[in-house]
DNA sequence: CAGTTGTCTTCCATTGGTCGGCATTGTGCC
DNA sequence: GGCACAATGCCGACCAATGGAAGACAACTG
């Protein structure tokens, strides 16, 4: 039962039953874009979001043309700045770093390594914002990008402090420490999270890169509930843990105390 | 020659001559937002876009379904976290703040003030990134807003390593300093700008929520040109332009030194 | 150097996603 | 209760969006 396809009857413009939404394609567009991947030409842009060609330029045209999409020399398209300044008002970004930069510098100042902050999209944790010093240790993560909430000390921290439907949820998974893949034990996991939650401390050592440690504190906003992690990151060797926990937890704690009476984003 | 609109003949679905095309539109409620209105109400949003409700509705919620948007417990919308992971891979504020952060918090450290990064977007600077310490004077601009080229410390650094052609599109236009609202005579800007090109270095003073001096250095890439500014804002009784000009321009060398090797974005 | 391959772009007949007015419900204020 | 305003659901006409075909151009290849 092919239809008819005879060569003659073929059409020249025939619709075909696919037909995303436009807004959705064009927002697969921008999708297609990666960390290592920052750059792509049309057909890289049309392979990965499966858009025939043509209709990927005239829509990445559209965008180009608002700034969303820029156009280097080669003809390759990468995120337009244009949309990076619409996208920072975004106020679980803007509002967090802005209080939180000076206290993250401070932290920096003392530990020389890595401050980070993060805050939980989905079943992971999305660095915010990091500071680092010249000589840090290796990072594992970027700016912008996704950390595992099992793996990290922020997302310990943020996952501690999620609700605990969402909670059992992530421990009802299979899960791997990263990046060593050792597995990890629930049971573990579980007793883990009640310490954090009885410290308001994580404390976390991986040996990747480099062996490192990691002390997070939970901030909390004007209602008492968690909306971000802050972090240092300092390379095992010559870690105090016992010194960082206080610092990070005032730090963490000053960013929390300026979030509060900012409340009431009421017309002014 | 009115078309036949009699009560009983009033189609519903009439589709008025209207009709930008949907990317478009899709782009402008991003593009409603704005640092002074960062949540908008869907009535908020028809209004300032000229989108009816109904359209608007049925847009914002295909951007509320891929992360574009958030919409709080209280219906308002505001710009998703998903919108800015995507925009933070832009190579302009991307690559830049990696490779200018930890010389950015060496100034911070020194200075005890405002640090801070911008690159030209059109006729204006943008700013990438800022660092401020606790007890900073009150600052004009924020991280992701706009600054004018002339009469900003950056601003001036950039206009002044702009294409010729550039300069004199914007020495042609009246120009008022920001926010004091003096006329900026052109033929001092463009002996400004001159000095700065030669010493590399701009010195810029303003009196303006309370007298500050700013002191910026260019940033090259590797081809050379200027794709950045550096500054220090301090405080004008306290300031020391002999120290800072040296410590920015240093700050900045580092910083197009590492721009440059990093070059190739060849597929890796 | 003709042949091959791949990318980018323009063109265009077709059609299904998009359109906004209207109706309804929800919410706050006098 | 009455009024004003905001948010959402509904609907069918219509035009903007669609993707295959084909051309232009560049880079390899035998």
């Amino acid at each position: 039962m092919t239809d008819d396809d005879s060569p003659t009857t073929r059409v020249r413009g025939r619709r075909p039953p696919q037909g995303d939404p436009v807004v959705d394609r064009a927002l697969a567009l921008l999708g297609a874009f990666d960390s290592s991947r920052p750059y792509l030409s049309l057909s890289e842009l049309s392979r990965r979001t499966g858009i025939p060609a043509s209709s990927a330029l005239r829509l990445a045209g559209r965008l180009l043309e608002w700034g969303a999409l820029e156009r280097g020399a080669d003809g390759r398209f990468s995120i337009g700045l244009r949309l990076w300044e619409v996208a920072s008002l975004t106020p679980r970004s803007h509002e967090l770093r802005q209080v939180a930069l000076p206290f993250m510098g401070d932290l920096e100042e003392v530990t020389r390594q890595h401050v980070l902050l993060a805050v939980r999209e989905g079943e992971e944790a999305l660095m915010v914002e990091r500071l680092s010093s010249h000589g840090a240790v290796a990072a594992l993560y970027r700016p912008g990008g996704r950390m595992p909430l099992h793996s990290t000390g922020v997302g310990l921290v943020l996952l501690a402090f999620a609700e605990s439907s969402f909670q059992e949820e992530v421990l009802a998974q299979p899960l791997m420490h990263q990046p060593e893949k050792v597995p990890v034990s629930s049971a573990a996991l579980r007793r883990t999270l009640a310490e954090i939650r009885r410290d308001g401390l994580a404390t976390f050592r991986r040996g990747a890169p480099g062996p490192i440690v990691s002390v997070a504190a939970p901030v909390h906003d004007a209602q008492g509930s968690v909306v971000a992690a802050l972090s240092v990151l300092v390379p095992a060797e010559n870690a105090e843990p016992r010194l960082l926990g206080p610092a990070v937890r005032t730090a963490a704690r000053g960013i929390s105390r300026g979030l509060g009476p900012w409340r009431a984003p009421g017309t002014p």
